[in-house]
DNA sequence: ACAATTCTTGGTCGATCGTCCTACAATGGA
DNA sequence: TCCATTGTAGGACGATCGACCAAGAATTGT
């Protein structure tokens, strides 16, 4: 590995556009349509660039989709679930946080509707399973994430000892893929913060 | 309107396939990969006859969608949320049976995973919104009529009066369509049975 | 000045998309 | 028997797909 990652001078010829913009364009493209639905010219015409310079600078759609991922993932709209959980102290407080904030993100007007993760590669051909598989194995390593949360909230006595946290987990996410798609469908923050709160309702004990 | 409901005996060379095997062949690849990743080769080759054969007998592609999706909604895996609205007595009773039903119908291995109107058509590009759309309204027309049947069960004294129907439809269906997801993610019965029981227990009043 | 390097332009590639057409096969009615 | 009608076989249509290439432009290092 040379160096290369600050702004070291490099030869040849500047790139014209910005990068990071043009990833953004391409996330957000992405996030409204999903992986297949979104063509390269489609991606060419929003980024303002000419297929040419796309395939330079990012390589082929596949290569582009994983870094419009992660661009969504490091952006606030998609980092929430991990700041909630990385940041609440206790295991309620989290799936709370999250339940909460997805009700206000998911329809926020300022980008595509719901969650990129959720329902960016929902209808895939066969050629395209690697897209699908992707997002599947990341949203099920969220799920995991989060009953391991539970099962740890549960030995700290946060959570009732004869409460199943894999089953719980397995609720939450249910109920925040649920409301994605909810958000796709045109659910404003209003109907989703009821969601929300009637969800939470299900935590077992009701001591919170 | 002339007659031509019946079997009456038409001119003409007999069709060479069965047409209700045909469109149940399209349905199940509509289910399993969406509306825009079924090409017209892949349905040719599943329903076992050449383009000609199909476009003289069921029309273009979204003509064909919209039978799979009729042959959809009038087989016991689609029809089940219908029937459990029309045949049980209470609001709950109705709720309860949907959830339940999605937990043992959705990851059944016998049929493509999850409902076919909330996944078939979540990516599609630009060039087919009417598809999204359609079932986007179908989707929205199911939470609506669910919302109305809670109302009429308050008027009925079945949920307590302070409850919010719309609000218990809105989150009842957000975690149907959670559900499905994640039966398309791999969960099995029992996973999707503890999310219903899970989420039932929000009912308000615990009276049932 | 010149070479090495990198990006942009513009176009081409084979494959596949949904749709339709022509030629032929198989049936019922007259 | 012959015609009208309907279905099938096979291929062609223009458009678009993702991917890549050659030529030229713009920059840095020597």
């Amino acid at each position: 590995m040379t160096a290369s990652s600050a702004a070291a001078p490099r030869r040849g010829r500047p790139r014209a556009f910005d990068r990071e913009a043009a990833v953004a364009a391409a996330t957000r493209l992405f996030w409204e349509r999903g992986y297949e639905a979104t063509s390269i010219s489609d991606l060419t015409e929003a980024m303002g660039i000419r297929s040419g310079s796309l395939y330079v600078a990012f390589g082929d759609k596949p290569t582009l989709f994983r870094e419009a991922l992660a661009a969504y993932g490091a952006s606030p709209y998609g980092d929430f679930v991990a700041r909630a959980f990385s940041e609440e102290a206790t295991a309620f407080g989290a799936v709370a946080r999250m339940l909460r904030e997805a009700a206000r993100i998911f329809p926020d007007p300022s980008h595509p509707a719901g969650c990129m993760t959720i329902n960016a590669a929902t209808n895939v051909s066969p050629a395209n399973a690697e897209v699908q598989d992707l997002l599947r194995e990341q949203r099920n390593a969220n799920l995991e994430a989060m009953a391991e949360r539970l099962r740890a909230g549960q030995r700290d006595g946060e959570l009732a000892a004869d409460a199943d946290p894999a089953a719980l987990a397995a609720y939450y996410a249910a109920v925040f893929q649920g409301m994605s798609q909810r958000a796709r469908d045109g659910a404003t923050e209003s109907e989703l913060s009821l969601t929300a709160e009637l969800a939470l309702g299900a935590w077992p004990g009701t001591s919170r």
